[in-house]
DNA sequence: CGAGTTATTGATCGCGATCAACATGGGTGG
DNA sequence: CCACCCATGTTGATCGCGATCAATAACTCG
């Protein structure tokens, strides 16, 4: 079974700009007005790739000639753990780029594969030279967002720590529920999700048989559904209760920041 | 009981610059000269703070105003469970920079506190605005260091994860040997250890009286000491086999690394 | 000397892992 | 088109690691 979910390349018709999920996330960072939109399109367009599930984006122990920044559908970073089950610690979705340390690391610490299929935009040293010369603006957001996605990176620690089973998966659905709403593909509290029980319990450190009595518990409580890869939440304030989840570790609230207030260590 | 190491403040008997971890740890990504050095030591003893066992850097909810530096002593950033116990996701030792996001969160999304007593320079947004302008290659390597950190992120998101617990606990030693390692803190496989079993608890998603069960074992066979706030690896290949340690998660090899490779998005 | 934190050991409990069986459903090849 | 295969989902039964509860020792600091 592959999960290539169906509408994945017409989810949103094919009519949003092959950017529009990076540009609605570095705007939560620095508002980008049209021609800089115009610009990250272009960047972004030049080099795409198609994958299917479970493909491959990044092998672990190779050095990466490109980052890879997600347009549609999800992928995961995880490592091999000998017994062909995977330790998953992280997931990228659309607008996210996959490897910031891509031209960092002599070899990739881990692996990055599609999940359900993704499209993938690859961005090279020259052309990311060159978008940080032409629009420093796009590349300070992206600076932006390698800090942003550590600090989710830290709730992930939190979280799969020492916790009840329960609350693991609850926050993680919760991070996703957030993180989606922010790239706008949350419909009335119903959103793709082309995770299996096995990706949640290599999520959360779990086991899947435990990941599916816990979302018979969460399913029996009506806070959410979750079939046919969608996943519906019926009960926020029960979800964000149960997970014990709070937002505040996204600095996103870039719309208040004032100029004065800009951060440093930047591309000039 | 305040835990402040009798030595902390003579470990290199005050001969040492006091940037030394610093310079240390930078040059593994970019090689500096005695010029930088020494910019850097000026940079860093503009603002120095001594702090007591347990006093926070920074706390959880507050926008700091300043990045904060490790020069002795460690520190770790966690979050309260509510229960007077702590979470600890991150553990920061000398040379080490606490808070990349200092001047991007809105508020801090958790605290960090010094552990058996530090020493701190803070740089706020003006100093490291001169110090991107007048010493492009130290916050170059600042920018590298921010995405090692999240690499060793990432592997505690592993670590903390579904394992044993002694495997566990030796991963956390094994990594705090190889970063001490790093910036010259341990001789002949011993080293400063401030960390109290209810620490390396919360770091490991464990109970105090487990972790002293663990301790137990690895002194038993023969792998480790750990007394009076040292510890000693006896045996490291036992030790990173009961861990399954792998450091290539550190990204560090920038010594074979030349100009024409270098990363980019980077202060220019 | 008393108070509080840390370290240590024993006894018991329970959550989630493990083992096992079966259902489902899509994809593939005959 | 049907038969088979294999990944995924579901449920039950049992086991064990690490949590929890409890008591004591050692040690630091006021």
């Amino acid at each position: 079974m592959t999960r290539d979910s169906a509408d994945a390349d017409s989810f949103f018709g094919e009519m949003r700009p092959i950017g529009a999920a990076v540009a609605a996330k570095l705007n939560h960072h620095a508002p980008l007005d049209a021609a800089e939109r115009a610009a990250l399109d272009a960047f972004l367009g030049r080099n795409v790739r198609r994958l299917h599930d479970r493909a491959l984006l990044i092998e672990q122990g190779v050095a990466p000639t490109e980052i890879s920044i997600v347009l549609e559908g999800w992928a995961c970073r995880f490592t091999d753990d000998g017994g062909g089950r995977r330790r998953i610690v992280a997931l990228y979705l659309p607008g996210d780029v996959c490897d910031f340390d891509a031209f960092l690391t002599p070899a990739m610490d881990q692996s990055i594969a599609a999940i359900g299929g993704a499209r993938v935009a690859g961005i090279n040293r020259s052309a990311l030279n060159e978008l940080a010369r032409k629009q420093p603006k796009i590349s300070q957001a992206l600076w932006w967002e390698s800090l942003a996605a550590a600090a989710v990176q830290r709730a992930w620690t939190v979280n799969v720590g020492r916790r009840d089973a329960l609350p693991k998966v609850a926050h993680l659905f919760c991070e996703l529920y957030f993180r989606l709403s922010l790239v706008g593909m949350v419909e009335d509290g119903r959103l793709s999700f082309p995770l299996t029980q096995i990706d949640i319990a290599d999520a959360c450190g779990l086991t899947p048989v435990h990941v599916n009595r816990v979302l018979k518990e969460l399913r029996a409580a009506g806070t959410l559904s979750l079939a046919d890869r969608y996943l519906t939440i019926h009960d926020l304030p029960a979800m964000t209760s149960d997970a014990g989840f709070d937002p505040s570790y996204f600095p996103l609230h870039s719309v208040q920041r004032t100029p004065a207030n800009a951060p440093v260590i930047t591309p000039v």
